[in-house]
DNA sequence: TAGTAAGCGAGACGGTACGTCACGTCTTAAC
DNA sequence: GTTAAGACGTGACGTACCGTCTCGCTTACTA
């Protein structure tokens, strides 16, 4: 479903030339202008407002150059998501797992509800409640990326001895990030440093080796 | 946003009769084909396959006629939502907070991930990603009722002296609840009565009263 | 193919009402709009250039309207030739079929080098050329009739006594109108009053029972 | 519009790009390619679904290579025409001007409904109706040669005495020739030889000098 | 008990966007 | 310096639905 990118890569572009790899000419000045007008759309008219034609237009690029290199316009925002989630989630690594997943939570949360990126990852979240086949895409590309950086925040925590060796860390990441995600996706209510401190505070209570 | 239903409901039409107001002549056999029509159109063909023009020839109904009482199809599957979802989510009690909770969850995770229902919850849930109209709709005529009842599990408690009387049930709703929408939106993974029991037992040795 | 028309028509319709029959609501105005439309992009931009969205754009119209009855621009200007056709080759009745002979070819060379409406006919000749099922639809529903008046030219000199009772009418009518689009179609020679005078000359110089 | 051919044609070159051939002279192979390619598909999709992306894919060709060396389409097939229509349409030379007449016409008409060359023409006709610099074209670069080559029919006769020497050569083609194209382009009605015979008789009826 | 007005089915209408096709231009690497 | 390949911007295709708007029609209340 997606496409890969980079192709003009100047830097680390050790492609393997594997016998039958024919040069490419993609256009990496068309894939920028469609991936910047994506985003720009997204955040001035909404992801309903989001149309191929639109940003086509917008990225002054035939709709075809678009189709040839992804499938739709969540395929699109996809390409970006993952460039600007990493970038914006940067892990913290601030000495203990209370800190360090404190200081996680609150960014979590200020780039759900504030930046551009999380208003691309909420629609994407959207668009995969309608359309399995995307969110499988987007699971597998994307989403497992992110949630292994999570994972490395609870397993940094076990090797400092903070947490027990046998934790659940996928069970533990679903009670620390859940309610994070379930008021931004399902309630609306605001999550503010208090709420995810507490989620902070009460999941260590129970896990937490040392007082 | 939302229409008023069951105009034509046989007993217990007490209307008021304002002066000037005519009885309402809207069909019953109508409303009731068009809900049928969305909902098995939804579970069918998905939320992206689901059209005005698709219900209306399935109900075999006029276009005008859904425009007339409802604004959309997300309208039209809100409609049906919360029936739905409050002869599926019963609340259960049984005398503890802990079996409650457990009994609950367990249902919510069933429900959200089985139920011809749940499918319309989380389409809805999806659409309002998109929508910010319809999410303010969705979570003040359907969310909030849901959400009402919810508290009910944990004022009991409170009630029964299991819990803290100072307890933030907003936030222990989060801490419950959230881990699996989470799940089921975001990260697809499966949601059983382990992972579900752990939550309600986690929540449980932070805020019981009772050992 | 092609579409009926005239279906508000105030006066003369007879119709049937065979039962079954419903009244169709087609909008009048958007007929017309669009029948106007394509025979001015005809003339303006010529045949090829000439396309459904321009018609639709023209006449403010949507492309739906157009599809719903008409199949394709030749289709929609095939609607329109018929009646011009009839209108600008009146059938002359001189009294003598030397003389309706050479005034309907003078008229019929005119009018293929000169009318819109000849504009037309040459382009939708042309199409045919190019398309089998609209060439058939061509002769059909447009030419039949055009012929048709065609062969009264001559039977009414058969029942004058001006040309044998046996005369092969069709063969007839190729002799004299096959040069005149001959030249138009393929030579683009000019077609004169002499060259078509001379025509019918030569052929009542075999046919004519009176000298 | 229309491109000279046969670059490496300097003296009965009847090579096929043999080993040895110059890179940086026009392949001569691609050039049989492309014609042949257009020919097979106007045979097997018609003339509206010959596309230049056809040709080239089916010739095994860059699409640059076609337009290098020819325009459009239209001008790949009159590319093909002129050599097939001198091939299929040799001059009949039988001693008499009635006999060469009944000949030609009865191959003209089979030419024109049964050969694939006779196929092309009458879509290249059909174009040109479209397309006044490919009629213009078309009739100098085409036609013209064709058209000459059936004027020596009937000044064969003028010289052997047969017809008068004042005689209007191109009004008396048209006489002859046209009935046979209106028929194969206008109305589609068959032409068999008793058609286009009773087109010489009467063409000689009265312009034979000797009875 | 006849008239009348609302709701109904049907579906035409002006639109927007879809995803596809082919156009004619262009760049590249291979020979 | 031509070639095969194919990406590019462009623009039209024909389709699906949108939400609005009449059309008769049926029905049940009012006058």
């Amino acid at each position: 479903m997606n496409s890969s990118h980079r192709l003009d890569d100047p830097a680390g572009d050790q492609d393997g030339d594997r016998p039958g790899h024919r040069a490419d000419r993609r256009s990496e000045r068309a894939r920028r202008a469609i991936l910047n007008a994506a985003d720009d759309l997204l955040v001035e008219v909404g992801y309903a407002g989001v149309t191929i034609e639109g940003i086509a237009a917008r990225a002054g690029v035939g709709k075809q150059t678009i189709y040839r290199w992804w499938s739709s316009k969540a395929d699109v925002l996809m390409d970006n998501f993952s460039t600007d989630a990493r970038s914006e989630l940067a892990l913290p690594d601030l000495g203990s797992v209370r800190e360090d997943l404190m200081t996680y939570l609150r960014q979590l949360a200020l780039f759900l509800t504030e930046a551009p990126a999380g208003a691309v990852l909420t629609a994407l979240i959207g668009q995969a409640q309608h359309d399995r086949a995307m969110a499988a895409t987007f699971r597998d590309a994307h989403l497992a990326e992110h949630r292994e950086r999570e994972r490395v925040l609870l397993r940094r925590g076990i090797v400092r001895g903070e947490l027990r060796a046998d934790l659940d860390v996928d069970a533990a990441l679903a009670e620390l990030i859940g309610p994070v995600y379930y008021r931004v996706l399902v309630t609306g209510e605001p999550v503010g440093p208090a709420f995810t401190d507490a989620l902070v505070t009460s999941f260590l209570s129970n896990r937490a080796l040392t007082a």
